[in-house]
DNA sequence: CTCAGTACCTGGTTGC
DNA sequence: TGCAACCAGGTACTGA
């Protein structure tokens, strides 16, 4: 489901829904989510008792913090989190459950189970896996044209596959990269290494601008995804490409293609992408 | 080391 | 209608 800007949208969204409430149980229904504590028993003893304090995000994930530890959340292709009442009935693909002091629960929700969870004690997450993989978001300060270029004259991989590499930058995924491609006009299977330094600022400045347009306008609801209040984004009014093969394109009016690249469905204009 | 392929899951859609 | 194959906002692991 979600890159950073709907990531960044359930932070803010789950933020107003838990803030100052604390976990006085946990029930883990799948354990695969569970990655650290090995043992789900384990993760369970670290949150009894403790109060969310504060919701980040880096790239995809989401730094849950509490008063001494902070969990480590990532949604994959369909995980969401959703604020109920107790006494509310289970959705089929709830997995995860953190009974709240309330009388709410924070539920987590997966068809796919393939969301992930790590518990860290509090300031170690960031130098630690996960987290301690990824490159910087796009609008950060470290993510400038020296570095960008760098990166790319290193690899012979398709620009593609480099956009989608979160230790090069974190929070693009199929969408926004085919996206900010169009918005740069560079193909999609031009090797990272043969583009010009012109053309990198070029990529660098429409993933910047692609992913601030997103975050602004809730993300981007193509099939299920939802924020933490249930709300869908609007940013699927705005995409150029992505889900829009033999439509025209709306600069040249050439068909969008759909072809495979990295393995993932990506779309693109061949008169205005070279 | 770099990188392509595959595993992890379920459900909706497509095509015979 | 039935059913197999393919596809999906992602990443970690394997092994060439």
């Amino acid at each position: 489901m979600p890159e950073l800007p709907e990531v960044e949208t359930v932070r803010q969204t789950l933020r107003q829904l838990v803030l100052n409430k604390k976990v006085t149980d946990v029930t883990v229904l799948w354990e695969n989510i569970i990655k650290l504590p090995l043992e789900s028993e384990a993760f369970r003893q670290e949150l009894i008792g403790q109060t969310f304090k504060e919701i980040n995000r880096k790239g995809k994930f989401l730094i849950i913090e509490f008063d001494d530890i902070s969990m480590v959340s990532h949604l994959r292709m369909e995980g969401k989190y959703g604020v109920y009442p107790a006494e509310e009935p289970m959705k089929k693909h709830t997995h995860v459950i953190f009974q709240l002091d309330d009388g709410t629960e924070l539920r987590y929700n997966d068809v796919r189970k393939f969301g992930t969870m790590h518990v860290f004690k509090k300031g170690e997450e960031i130098n630690q896996k996960p987290l301690s993989l990824l490159g910087p978001d796009p609008f950060d300060d470290s993510f400038t044209l020296d570095y960008f270029y760098n990166r790319l004259q290193k690899t012979q991989r398709t620009i593609k596959a480099v956009l989608l590499d979160q230790s090069i930058v974190a929070g693009l995924g199929n969408i926004y990269v085919d996206e900010t491609l169009f918005r740069a006009g560079v193909h999609p299977e031009r090797k990272a290494n043969l583009l010009s330094r012109h053309q990198a600022e070029s990529v660098r400045q429409a993933a910047i601008d692609t992913i601030e347009e997103a975050i602004q306008q809730g993300g981007t609801t193509i099939r299920s995804y939802v924020n933490s209040q249930g709300q869908i984004g609007m940013f699927q009014q705005r995409l150029f490409v992505y889900g829009k093969e033999e439509e025209p394109c709306k600069s040249c009016g050439t068909p969008i293609e759909k072809i495979k690249v990295s393995n993932r469905g990506t779309h693109y204009c061949r008169h205005c992408q070279q």
